[in-house]
DNA sequence: TTGTTCAATATGTATATACGTATGAATATG
DNA sequence: CATATTCATACGTATATACATATTGAACAA
């Protein structure tokens, strides 16, 4: 299989959250994307190494664009979405400067 | 091959010039994640489709850490990016755009 | 120019594995 | 019981990856 399977747990569990935020079965989100069900199955339990263009596809049809950030701006791209997280329908990006709960 | 070879073109563009702003060749780099310099080379070409595991180890080992973000929320993050891209190289990686036409 | 050497990148080929198809297990509902 | 829904798995095939080799391009010499 892959290299490190640990370092990817992450961002699948991320899609599989998404996906299931969104009360989408593994079937239609494969409908989406053009996947069949038992790959969405293999790629969220991290039983393949799955390639770029699948995750890719993947993630932007739940609504997730992975972005390559510099390392130093980590920190800060993650507590800018902590503060705009929330799984509701489409949170514009205007409102970042309201307080969360 | 896999799906859409343009969607992941803009990656691994970005991926290319990562290392180059780095002044690393095809073989270092393998060297520093365990990959042969073959395989980067297809990588880079768009040969091949590859794991998110050797993406993800190519990416951290330029000091890139790809983020998958709320769509409602890239436009925020590209711009905190764009704010803090003083350090980095001259023409930043983190360009994703768009799919394939 | 032609030839040589070195560094970086590309390519041929064999093998491990990702992916597609079909199926199975588990759960729910009537 | 049957039928539907959701997720997991076995098997065959396409391809991502590893190893070895070839090609490219720059720099230098005759």
């Amino acid at each position: 299989m892959g290299r490190s399977p640990a370092a990817r747990t992450v961002w699948l569990q991320a899609l599989k959250e998404a996906r299931l935020a969104r009360g989408l079965s593994q079937a239609e989100l494969g409908a989406m994307v053009g996947l069949p069900q038992s790959h969405i199955s293999r790629i969220e339990g991290g039983a393949v190494d799955v390639g770029i263009s699948a995750l890719l596809e993947i993630s932007r049809s739940l609504g997730l664009e992975p972005i390559p950030v510099p390392a130093p701006l980590v920190p800060a791209v993650r507590s800018l979405l902590r503060a705009g997280a929330h799984d509701g329908p489409a949170r514009p990006a205007y409102a970042l400067d309201e307080d969360d709960g």
